[in-house]
DNA sequence: ATATTTGTTTACCATACGGTTAAACTTTAT
DNA sequence: ATAAAGTTTAACCGTATGGTAAACAAATAT
């Protein structure tokens, strides 16, 4: 039998979607089934219970998300470089997957437990580098006094935040749809310059 | 019949802590009954329907939240005590009310709606003042341009972001419960200076 | 060609859930 | 003291939900 997306393949993309945005408690089997375009018989049968499909699903998107930050970490250029670099393309990835953020940080609040088998994984980000690297650019008298680990939480927070709170932000703000991406383009530049501007001596 | 809460204020207890560990799908009438010490047709003598009962928990808490940010837009100090004061006084609120910026978050991006009630609210904040505020400011030369809009969002951004995403970066820095709260508690300082070396002239 | 494994559908089950009803009990007003 | 209004309980209802069993179809192996 010819598919153009094995079932299996199918199941997880419609999962994918409706955990996505739904949660965990708000996705209905049926519902992920329907957009598969399948029976939910085979949701179990390739899945078995819903707990194992949404574990699947998260495994797959955090996947997604873990090359990001480790592209940040480790790779060799000087800190300055990868907050622009990583402010540009982080953003850039989040105006594509703008479910993603919010449905991490969600259902790892759910079940905290559940980072416990994330962090066994390999790929799971690793700060290491990162804070020697810091540390160098201190002694080295290119950066002014910082913990590595404060920087990092910044460096998320400013970056993420924009897509974890955009309701609230666009409300505050009083913008559309169309300025609020106007307003979160232009965060690219803006927020490594904000951090940079904080941090270089 | 004298009660030291009336049932309706016991009910609405129940229903803030179920619905904010556990959102509005996750949360089961029964559950916030059991937890109130009465029936469950109570919560519908008193709220009449789960979604009625939500709203209520949702507006009261958002009403806990609103002052905060109404404080630092709306008073009559600088820029840089305004922040100061704010990532102080705003931490210290967090760190009591663990689940109340998820639950905010959360339902917000559930249903974008709900912001439409809030926005008609009195007491939703407005930046109009902390704007002007902003731009008078920086044509005095006391801050370096920045957009007000974008400057607020850095703001909320790192005094929010380790609260809504505890876990994860919990689990990135490698801290335990305790190591943690000291971080955010350093927090309160640390991320007040650096917002103002950022923008400060 | 036939048997066996794999994939898929239909129909169904037990339970959990939000919500309702009707009656009992309690407080307040007359 | 009695009626009316307000509060609380237990029992119940219809439906949605995750999950299963068994029949059936297609592919693969023998």
């Amino acid at each position: 039998m010819k598919k153009e997306q094995s079932t299996e393949q199918q199941i997880l993309e419609a999962a994918k979607n409706i955990f996505q945005s739904k949660g965990m408690d708000g996705a209905r089997m049926q519902e992920i089934a329907d957009k598969a375009g399948i029976n939910k018989a085979m949701l179990h049968y390739y899945y078995r219970s819903k707990q194992l499909l949404f574990e699947a699903v998260f495994k797959n998107v955090f996947s997604l998300l873990a090359p990001q930050l480790n592209t940040i970490l480790n790779d060799d250029s000087s800190i300055e470089e990868k907050i622009r670099h990583f402010t540009n393309d982080y953003t850039s990835f989040m105006m594509k997957h703008p479910y993603l953020p919010n449905f991490i940080i969600n259902e790892l609040n759910r079940n905290e437990d559940f980072i416990i088998k994330l962090k066994n994984n390999t790929g799971f980000p690793n700060l290491k580098k990162f804070k020697v690297q810091v540390d160098n650019e201190i002694k080295a008298g290119v950066l002014s006094p910082i913990d590595a680990d404060q920087l990092f939480v910044n460096i998320l927070a400013l970056n993420i935040f924009p897509f974890l709170g955009k309701p609230l932000v666009k409300a505050l703000t009083k913008k559309d749809e169309t300025s609020y991406i106007a307003f979160v383009e232009k965060r690219k530049i803006e927020v490594a310059n904000f951090i940079i501007q904080s941090i270089k001596k």
